[in-house]
DNA sequence: CATGAATGAGTGTTCATTCAT
DNA sequence: CATGAATGAACACTCATTCAT
């Protein structure tokens, strides 16, 4: 390790640079488990380790924390899902459901899956955010999905379909699912979980074979 | 009739043994367009046309009309829709699409659908709430859906498939329809909309063909 | 005394009617006394009897309260200043000692002249509330004056003068007189006080025969 | 001279012996604009190029600060006054205007009058200074006036007056023009403003004229 | 029964002050 | 000495809840 070119920082400054982080991170819990309204920015603050004080330090209101929430854990990974998609070899049947799974292992089973349904709660008491939303996440999304049936269709493996609405039925168990495990799950028992691997391959292949050409 | 011996309700007492359920009918709206947090009990009192203290008179706390809200508006839906399904004529694959726009248009497209937005929305802070959803609401709504599923099976015309998992891909799509019109759908604009009936149509025969046998 | 045409207001009624009055003189005390950012409404709802949220149901904001402070004590007063000096009989050199005078006993005496002083102070900070005070008060109180010195050189008991100058002539001193009371007077021992009636006197006969036409 | 035996001072030592003038100056403006309480430490130390936590090195409170700002910048003052008046060539009439211009000069127009402003707005918060203020600065002040108004009666330029009302007739102008320019003024367009050298002079003529013997 | 005035605990936000580095 | 991250005590304002009328 070199001294120089990396210098240990003080303990002090490398709290800092954490402390957004930590913030955002604490948050996401909370907000997730009470919604927005509900959650108490001072709770945020004791979940990281500051006082409140100091969330006002990073985060100029409870808002911008929220924001910044959504920001960090969502937008990335919309840009990520499209490089994933681009390098796949296969059929697209075989690409429908991987990109579920995909989806799923890299958002749906994550803490960060709770925006999704903090967003559905909260979006007609912060329209700004949903708007946020819709723009940087949901349309991204939507697209992805749509070039993949589309491509499904011009090479002839999937029938002529409405698109749009096909998309939907891609989306739709996708955010079921993570709806259902951050409302409902905790209050079934263990073996009346869904498997969500297995609901979404099932899902993949009831799809595939239903959009498969005759 | 002689309206001094036996007088029709003035309009004050046939409102008043109505109080209740003008409430909760006024707390619905409110509940469902912002959230429990959100909701101020003051607004829910004035659109029922009552004064803030009276709420209080029939709900002893804002939790209470919560949970009646909820409860008020849960009751009798599945019943009906068992009665419905024992009487369809028609191939398994007909049955599904027909019971899934049937619960469109009984529910879906009411006003009390939004109970299943404040459901996911609220669960967490709600468990009792949710539990009591998940028995009288979601369970016996699975099973008439596994049923069906099973009896398709059984007829042969669906292939053998897992069938927990099989029922949640008949749901999901309803359950993302109701938490889209509830909270995204006033970000986007007209054409951007689903089409509900459209998109359950073409879900369900997707899911028929996926489901038929070979 | 007849019930029907003045019926005796029930307790929480006559209450309700004088909350505002209570809140407004309670909050010139405290305004008075510490300036508006340094005082807490509590304290003011406290010295009215009442709680904080008390006051916020007769009052927005507190600036709100601090405007109806304003217009309470000063606005009405100004228009009584105009309807005295319609009716005064005399010089212009009479008329402008006795209106000084006036001024003193029924404003600056007063606890309500704390205002000025406040404004004074608080001005930079909060300037709608400046403004607010130059269009109710300022202006309207330099018409007044304006007028009187117009009449007395349109009469020749003056000789032409600067009307706008010689109007802060006559201002400076009772803004004077009014920054002294409430700022420097504590500090000072009884034999160093100031006569307010005696320096008006003399300072409005000063200036009348200053102004008067040689 | 060898800069090693004996170095010139650092910009950095210079600056340090200075950081409590610095930091005293930096407050002067903005303890003059927004009065003690809305002022933020913070925004002192920035202004004076230093940390927060460095502005606390020198004075150990925000008190601790404004008093430091206002002992500073009452000294010296008065004395000069005296000089220049015992140099004055010319009637008393003409002193009284000629002295009452070389205050707004020397003195009004400066950033220095702010602490007037300062003072009188937070003479009760802090009654020691206001205390610090009579002693320091308004006894000599007035001391001065009484001589040159007390010459100008016993050479017979003046008729005989109450010297101590009169006084006030000389200072209250000038205290008011500081406090309006510090207060008022931004709130009034530029063709309502008082021009000062010009109702200094008015108001001075007019005294005089006033005073003069018959 | 119904009212609505009154309450007070609670929330977001600010800022003087401290102290580890 | 100097820094600036961290603190926590305030304070304006909200709103579910109570209760005298």
């Amino acid at each position: 390790m070199n001294s120089i070119e990396s210098p240990a920082p003080h303990k002090r400054e490398r709290r800092k640079q954490d402390r957004p982080g930590e913030l955002i991170e604490a948050a996401l819990d909370i907000f997730v488990e009470k919604g927005f309204a509900a959650t108490r920015v001072e709770e945020v603050a004791a979940r990281a380790g500051v006082s409140k004080g100091t969330l006002f330090l990073y985060f100029p209101s409870k808002e911008d924390l929220f924001k910044a929430v959504v920001r960090e854990n969502l937008v990335a990974s919309v840009a990520q899902g499209a490089e994933d998609i681009a390098q796949f070899k296969g059929s697209s049947s075989e690409l429908l459901e991987w990109m579920m799974l995909q989806w799923w292992h890299r958002y749906g089973a994550t803490k960060a899956s709770g925006i999704s349904k903090l967003i559905m709660s909260e979006a007609s008491n912060f329209p700004d955010l949903a708007v946020f939303f819709r723009t940087e996440v949901i349309e991204p999304a939507h697209a992805l999905v749509r070039n993949v049936l589309q491509a499904g269709i011009e090479s002839g493996e999937f029938r002529p379909t409405n698109v749009e609405l096909a998309l939907h039925s891609v989306m739709a168990p996708l955010i079921f699912l993570v709806m259902w495990k951050h409302a409902m799950s905790p209050c079934f028992s263990s073996q009346e979980q869904i498997n969500p691997e297995a609901f979404i391959s099932q899902h993949a292949r009831l799809m595939a074979r239903g959009l498969s050409a005759p």
